[in-house]
DNA sequence: ACCAGTAGT
């Protein structure tokens, strides 16, 4: 073998061993190996020259024996030889001992190393620092040629000892990596010249950029002054007076202090390096040091263990994930197909790829577990195939016969995606054999025999069929994500399946929580079904991250530099805010590393980002380039993008928390739990063996971390759940079998409000007025209001209020540039009085009079879908309205009285009082509370006295969102049992006087 | 003088 192809090989070898190649150092080290008499003298060479720490012993030997086998059976020759020799004495010992110095500061060597002792060998981990820092357009070492050149004269290699070849090879490390970072600190000035010139710097900007200036200018002076020392001395009678000889000269006769000022220099420099992964003021320092972000802004992370993959043939997508997931599925089918002829139709292909699931070689065993079994508990991983395959299993075994098979999804999209995918397996017309019941959306017939459909809709069947008579199989999906449809569903079916003994149950679950499923449905077979998911590695931080979205874009740029372009990376984040500064941070940072890095697409995903905006997370990725997501929780169950292998789980989510004593809900940022985060490593592995960087460490995944989420049911206002229960005949609530019981508070409080709605009785009863707030799928509030509203005509208004306010906010869109105009047009709804309520009728009365014309929405900023949400739900409350034998169109042409009348009578539990220093008091629970600013009334020079509210936030303060003013005798008259004459009367009173009672 | 994670009937 030729030296050269010695060199590749070994070239390539060392991006096996160490994560990264190199090429002076294969040229170094086939050079070791010619000259070693051992393989022990190779891995000796190697470990003290720094590059292997911590790597794995048995690949290094490995590779060191290879090395030296072939590098002994043809002794090269010794001209080759000689141009790798060693330097001089004396510089060695200067960079060695210099280098010494650094390492002990530097974070980058030093935690690269010990990383590196605690990771996989096999692995190529983002935590590699050369790699990182040694993009190949930025190594060329010319010093270290000139270096060899000179000592080429001085000593022949045959003197050389093993020894000094050490010291060799950490300098050529050492060097290399200085003149990297040297070099990209040049080019990241430069940068900063040609691309913000004639910007205006910030402080910190100007800062940095002279930080970066002065550092560079050290080095140079060094690298001056080394090079004369390297290659002859200067005599001392030689004086020129070109300067730079001269500055060269002094500095040589001040070495001693000059030396010590720059190494403090250095060391200070490289200590705020060190720092910056870990210290607590982080955006300060991240200011000053922006173009140092590759190499220095690094944080470690720390392998430790692999979610395990399985049956590494491809990935089954996870059946939650919608019309996507079918389509790739489709796709996925053919490659793997045994070669199909042309005359193949495409059916019997689908047909040949169900047979490929997982779950397909299970069929047998798990319809005899059905058989036997009322209720059976499945563990079918993700990819199994489950969802679409085991309605048809029972479906061709005959339960169809006995009655429909249902079953159910979370989500909307989900419900109907996989019914599109059956009905093509079975061949049938989607809504006839096969169908889907959505809100909205139901296509079933009368023939249908399997129903695909959401929980919630299942939930409000029970309702008219409290036995659900017209099922023989129902299919809980994706139990684990515990919605409180799922919870409650899951009681009712575990009592309707005691006394319905044909009907069939399975629950279908993740790993984790099969045994909790089983206790519930007393003791329940589990059936386990694999699935297809490819292994990620899981790394941690060493140290906890304080700003986790730098962070997160940090990991960002060091995995985009430093992996493969083989995947996109996905990142978590909390909410639309974070996404949006991780985006500029990112577009910065890019932006500032100009070409030396492959372009990095950056697409954000939350849920009320325009859907056109959306769809870009689904567009291929083009060569040469790598796309990052950055997402909310969207990603983690709701939606699937492919060609995700890097994820970046920041530990966190945004999570609503219900206080039930005040009615007030909150929106907090909370860590995850344990299965959320393996959840959202699994995004990594759908399309091939994928990475997870936690940005947190193992001990707080192990220690801080909850096992699961609490389940919604635990967090979320009750009425309407308690509502349903009670139109269901459950009776005694606080002894309803729930599988996590709410907090007691939040029952009482629903069953407390309840009986002030007069939905019950004081026995606790549903009344009349109950049944029928039943059947709207709304908050028993706004159920009420609508009720109201046709004694007081004004249906019509309420019923567009009514779908606006369950809307919740994000009606009106408010883009920072145009914030005014926004305002203005927001304002232009609240003419004419009522506050907020009557506002938001405005709003769709007029959006209605347009004909629905999205050009009004652009107009009037306000968002197109969710207001056609709102007009689905209108139209649903109006169908509703028929069957209860209510006119829906009666209407008092927008006057504000009597709509607001209703909204009293629904939320007069919502009231509050001005109180003394301009701040509003509940009525109910004196809790001092504001009007939101988003509100139309925040800015009412006047403020009323009694105004109702819609809901209660706690975000930076107890503000109410959707405030109108309501006059008081409203209150005796719709709610007389709640409030009397005397306590209006005496409440104002008490007020005036008291004011100026207590002034006194 | 705020700032809305996701899903659903």
């Amino acid at each position: 073998m030729g030296k050269k192809s010695l060199e590749t090989w070994c070239s390539d070898q060392l991006h096996d061993v160490l994560g990264f190649s190199d090429k002076s150092l294969a040229t170094f080290l086939v050079d070791v190996a010619d000259k070693a008499s051992s393989v022990q003298e190779i891995v000796k060479v190697f470990e003290e020259g720094g590059h292997l720490q911590g790597k794995n012993d048995r690949l290094v030997e490995e590779f060191a024996k290879d090395l030296f086998r072939r590098c002994h059976p043809s002794s090269s020759d010794p001209e080759k030889k000689k141009k790798r020799s060693k330097a001089p004495k004396r510089k060695t010992e200067d960079v060695v001992e210099e280098t010494r110095e650094k390492e002990r500061v530097s974070a980058v060597s030093d935690d690269t190393k010990e990383t590196r002792k605690r990771s996989r060998p096999e692995d190529s981990g983002v935590n590699d620092g050369e790699q990182k820092r040694s993009p190949e357009a930025v190594s060329p070492p010319e010093k270290k040629d000139a270096t060899g050149e000179a000592a080429e004269e001085e000593e022949t290699e045959e003197n050389m000892t093993v020894e000094q070849l050490r010291e060799k090879s950490r300098q050529v490390y050492l060097k290399s990596r200085e003149q990297r970072e040297v070099d990209l600190l040049q080019k990241s000035l430069a940068d900063e010249e040609t691309l913000f010139k004639g910007v205006k710097l910030t402080k910190a900007e100007e800062k940095r950029i002279t930080l970066g200036k002065k550092i560079l200018g050290m080095v140079e002076e060094r690298e001056g002054r080394d090079a004369i020392q390297d290659g002859y001395r200067l005599p001392d009678s030689y004086d020129d007076k070109e300067s730079k000889a001269k500055q060269d000269q002094d500095k040589l006769s001040s070495r001693y202090v000059e030396e010590k000022h720059e190494k403090t220099e250095e060391q200070l420099w490289q200590e705020a390096q060190t720092n910056k992964a870990t210290i607590v003021k982080k955006k300060h320092k991240k200011d000053e040091q922006d173009y140092e972000l590759v190499f220095d802004d690094k944080i470690d992370f720390v392998m430790q263990g692999t979610r395990k993959g399985h049956d590494r043939r491809g990935d089954r997508a996870k059946s939650a994930s919608r019309r996507r997931t079918s389509t790739k599925e489709k796709e996925e089918a053919k490659p793997e197909a045994p070669q199909s002829t042309p005359q193949e139709t495409e059916h019997q292909k689908i047909l040949a790829g169900r047979k490929r699931l997982p779950v397909y070689p299970y069929r047998e065993e798990l319809l005899a577990a059905v058989k036997d079994h009322r209720v059976l508990i499945l563990v079918g991983e993700t990819g199994s195939g489950k969802t679409t395959q085991i309605p048809q299993f029972l479906h061709e075994v005959g339960y169809s016969k006995l009655g429909k098979i249902g079953c159910t999804q979370p989500r909307r999209v989900a419900a109907m995606s996989v019914a599109a995918r059956v009905a093509q397996e079975m061949n049938v017309t989607l809504g006839h054999e096969v169908g889907y019941a959505i809100r909205f959306e139901t296509c079933t017939s009368p023939k249908t025999i399997i129903q695909y459909m959401t929980d919630g809709m299942l939930l409000r069947e029970i309702l008219t069929e409290p036995d659900l008579s017209g099922y023989s199989c129902i299919v809980i999906d994706e139990a684990h994500e515990r919605t409180l449809s799922t919870d409650i569903l899951l009681t009712l079916l575990k009592d309707i399946v005691r006394y319905r003994s044909d009907l069939k149950l399975i629950v279908s679950s993740a790993t984790l929580d099969a045994e909790k499923f089983s206790t519930f449905f007393d003791n329940a077979s589990i059936f386990m079904i694999p699935g297809r998911m490819f292994p990620v590695d899981i790394y941690y931080t060493k140290a906890p991250e304080s700003d986790y979205v730098d962070a997160s874009v940090v990991t960002v740029l060091q995995i985009h530099v430093s992996q493969p372009l083989d995947g996109d990376v996905l990142v978590f984040l909390t909410g639309q805010e974070e996404i949006e500064a991780a985006g500029e941070i990112l577009t910065m940072r890019t932006r500032n590393l100009g070409s030396r890095i492959p372009e990095l697409i950056i697409c954000p995903i939350y849920a009320n980002l325009p859907s056109e905006q959306q769809a870009k997370i689904f567009e291929k990725t083009p060569k040469g380039s790598r796309k990052v997501v950055l997402a909310t929780n969207i990603a983690e169950t709701s939606l699937t993008i492919d060609g995700i292998k890097y994820v970046i789980d920041t530990g966190f989510q945004k999570q609503k928390s219900f206080n039930a004593k005040y009615g007030m809900e909150s929106l907090i940022v909370t860590p995850i739990s344990q299965a959320a985060a393996n959840q959202r490593a699994g995004r990594g592995g759908r399309t091939q063996p994928g990475k997870c960087f936690r940005l947190f460490t193992a001990w707080s995944f192990q220690n801080e971390l909850e096992p699961n989420t609490i389940p919604e049911i635990a967090r979320t206002n009750m009425g309407n759940v308690v509502l349903l229960l009670k139109s269901l005949g459950v009776n005694n609530l606080l002894h309803f079998d729930f599988m996590d019981r709410p907090p007691s508070d939040s029952l009482i409080r629903a069953l407390e409000q309840l009986y002030a709605l007069g939905a019950l009785n004081d026995r606790g009863d549903l009344t009349k007025l109950g049944r029928r707030m039943a059947e709207f799928p709304l908050d028993p509030m706004l159920s009420k209001t609508v009720i109201v509203s046709e004694k007081l005509k004004c249906m019509s208004e309420i019923l567009s209020m009514v779908a606006m306010l369950s809307l919740g906010a994000g009606v009106f869109y408010r883009p920072k540039d145009k914030a005014l105009l926004a305002d203005t047009a927001r304002m232009n709804f609240a003419r004419g009085g009522g506050g907020d309520h009557m506002s938001l009728y405005r709003c769709y009365h007029d959006w209605a009079q347009s004909n629905y014309s999205s050009i009004w929405c652009m107009e009037n900023f306000v968002q197109l879908r969710t207001i056609r949400k709102a007009r689905d739900i209108r139209e649903q409350l109006e169908g509703l309205c028929e069957r209860v034998e209510i006119d829906p169109a009666v209407s008092v042409d927008g006057e504000v009285e009597p709509p607001m009348k209703a909204i009293t009578a629904g939320f007069f539990y919502n009231v509050a009082r001005l109180g003394r220093s301009g701040e509003y008091q509940t009525v109910k629970q004196h809790k001092t509370v504001y009007i939101h600013p988003s509100s139309v009334m925040a800015k009412d020079e006047k403020p009323p006295t009694w105004v109702v509210y819609f809901e209660l936030a706690f975000t930076t303060k107890e503000f109410m969102r959707q405030v109108a003013p309501i006059e008081p005798e409203w209150l005796v008259e719709f709610a007389p049992h709640y409030f009397q004459e005397i306590d209006v009367a005496e409440t104002n009173k008490k007020k005036k006087y008291g004011k100026a009672r207590s002034k006194r």
